[in-house]
RNA sequence: UGACCCGUGGUGUAAUUGGCAACACGUCUGAUUUUGGUUCAGAAGAGUCCAGGUUCGAGCCCUGGCGGGUCAACCA
């Protein structure tokens, strides 16, 4: 059943697991029955599909609850980000269709109460001064199985915390010479627990706050209080993060001063077949020039899945359609392919264009002659009306719908079989010609009048139905086919190999092609179908003297005969 | 060989307080079609990682295995 996908009528589905957790929440009146979430993202790269996943579940939550959802930069790196990145996140998410409203934070924001915190912590005698370097502390961290050992700086006073701590704020130690611990305990079968490293100093300025601070805190000790100072009550993270939670927890308790306190629950991170969703991958394949950039149609950035073609609620449900668990899941990147699909199906405007054209030459059809075909825009949807389209005696078919010794079950053009073409004529080929090398040049038709769509004969049968432009109205269009960027189903599970091993070269197919004149009317990011070709886009590169199409995707291929 | 998490058709998810394993994608038939698309009708495909246990009855509960994942960044 395809027939409640819409926005207004979301597939019936049973609530998952964190909806049932919430549910539960509000049903015991925990925090007052309130529901808010946020999105965390550090501002060091472009939001990618995975990120949508999260994206969805975070605002998505809220929006069923009736509750809220921030946007909060993840920013305690200043080494790493950038307001570039800033911009480019708080678009993509709005693409996608969702608002934040006036609930835009930034972990800087809190970088005044979390110094106080961790003021706190040291006056407790939870939090000490460590001189030593991140070799020395890494070998008494102990291993997984075998525990750690103390600081020798672990006995320091409070007050000598304090001073110190202040100076490293000042300036006055170098990066790396002296870090702020969380005075947990060492033996703890949690290595996170092994008193981690809750501040640094770093001198690299902050994109918003300047020199304003030397040291930083730690993701571990930013997150949960963040959470904590904006009133979040359900913080979903990615499975990763399942072993921080003891750590995000024992924070939060000595933070919070009233009953409420927020929670974090883990659910599976994205993967998909045939993708490569690491920053770090995606950075390199940018770097390394193997793409164009991080719109690139190829890229699974929602900036260039915007760009290939992609549409927000397509993206929006195939998330919907994958759920979440917490089962280590790789997806079938063909339920994404179906989405887009389904959803341009609805969408997309049916146009003519030739990616591999061959000339039709209708014999008995008066040279000079141009009549103007009425053609439906979308069979799915009649409102969208329709539109009419040059016909003439030379036009170009596809190169592979004529086969001069076709197979039995192929019904397009051949020696004296007949077609129709889409909205015109049936044609009967009579004749065709070769070059030197054998390759077919031309084709000879003749065309019956009566068969003319609309007219007396228009409901004769015939087996196969070619779409095709006019030789002398078609523009000539740059249409760019995109494949697989990898080659491996899972090109980030091999042992001694690494994606980059993987990559497809045949990923970007660039041809010349014919579109019927109506195309010129497009604007930047119209989609289409090409009839029997699939789904297109115009690239925001096109110009009107020089028109460039995407290929979303390709149509569903039921024909075994290949093309 | 520590802690935590996970294990249902090829893939991803479902399965009210234990009650004949459901849905989507994919695959395969057939019908319709001026798109080999769409739409429609139907089929095949798992007995729920394994072994015990509790129970009238277990995918759901218990025990023990096996398999997979995460964690030893002054990243997030």
């Amino acid at each position: 059943m395809m027939t409640d996908h819409s926005e207004d009528t979301p597939r019936k589905k049973g609530p998952n697991f964190i909806e049932a957790i919430v549910e539960e929440d509000i049903r015991t009146g925990r925090d007052s029955g309130r529901v808010h979430t946020r999105f965390p993202p550090e501002p060091n790269g472009y939001l990618h599909i995975g990120h949508a996943k999260a994206i969805c579940l975070d605002f998505g939550i809220a929006k069923k609850y009736g509750g809220k959802c921030n946007l909060r930069f993840d920013d305690t790196n200043p080494s790493k980000e950038d307001v570039e990145y800033v911009d480019s996140i708080k678009e993509d998410i709005r693409w996608l269709g969702f608002d934040w409203e006036d609930r835009e934070y930034y972990a800087s924001d809190y970088f005044g109460q979390l110094f106080a915190f961790a003021e706190e912590l040291i006056r407790k005698g939870l939090a000490y001064v460590d001189d030593q370097s991140s070799e020395e502390m890494a070998a008494q961290k102990g291993s997984p199985t075998v525990a750690g050992t103390e600081s020798p700086y672990r006995k320091r006073t409070p007050e000598e915390n304090l001073d110190l701590f202040h100076r490293m704020n000042a300036g006055e130690f170098p990066e790396g010479s002296r870090v702020l611990r969380a005075r947990i305990d060492m033996a703890s079968p949690n290595m996170h627990m092994r008193d981690p490293v809750i501040y640094r100093i770093l001198f690299h300025p902050h994109h918003r706050t300047g020199e304003a601070w030397k040291v930083y805190p730690m993701y571990d000790f930013a997150h949960g209080q963040s959470d904590y100072f904006e009133g979040v009550t359900h913080s979903l993270c990615t499975l990763e993060f399942e072993v921080h939670r003891p750590l995000y927890d024992w924070l939060v308790e000595h933070l919070k001063e009233d009953s409420y306190r927020p929670r974090q629950t883990e659910f599976n991170r994205l993967n998909l077949t045939y993708t490569v969703l690491s920053k770090r991958l995606l950075l390199a394949l940018v770097k390394e020039g193997k793409v164009k950039g991080w719109d690139d149609p190829r890229m699974p950035t929602l900036t260039g899945l915007r760009r290939r073609g992609y549409t927000p609620e397509s993206i929006r449900n195939f998330n919907d359609s994958i759920g979440y668990t917490k089962v280590m899941a790789t997806n079938d990147v063909g339920l994404l392919e179906f989405a887009v699909r389904e959803d341009l199906n609805k969408r997309a405007p049916r146009v003519m264009a030739v990616l591999d054209p061959l000339k039709v030459i209708i014999t008995n059809y008066p040279e000079g002659k141009v009549e103007d075909m009425e053609t439906i825009n979308n069979p799915e949807d009649e409102s969208m009306g329709s539109r009419t389209i040059p016909f003439t005696r030379e036009v170009y078919i596809e190169r592979g719908d004529f086969m001069e010794d076709p197979p039995k079950k192929y019904f397009r053009l051949g020696p004296g079989r007949e077609v129709r073409l889409k909205s015109a004529y049936i044609i009967q080929c009579e004749d065709y010609k070769k070059d030197e090398t054998g390759k077919v040049t031309e084709v000879y038709c003749t065309y019956d009048e009566a068969t003319r769509s609309g007219g007396s004969q228009a409901d004769r049968k015939v087996k196969g139905t070619l779409h095709w432009v006019s030789a002398t109205h078609a523009l000539e269009a740059e249409v760019r086919l995109y494949d697989r960027l990898f080659s491996d189903p899972e090109p980030g599970g091999h042992k001694d190999k690494t994606p980059m091993d993987f990559l497809n070269p045949d990923s970007l197919t660039v041809v010349k092609a014919y579109v019927e004149p109506s195309l010129k009317q497009a604007n930047p990011l119209d989609h289409f179908q090409f009839q029997r070709l699939g789904y297109f886009n115009l690239d925001p590169d096109s110009r009107p003297d020089q028109l460039v199409f995407n290929r979303t995707v390709t149509l569903r291929d039921t024909w075994g005969g290949g093309n």
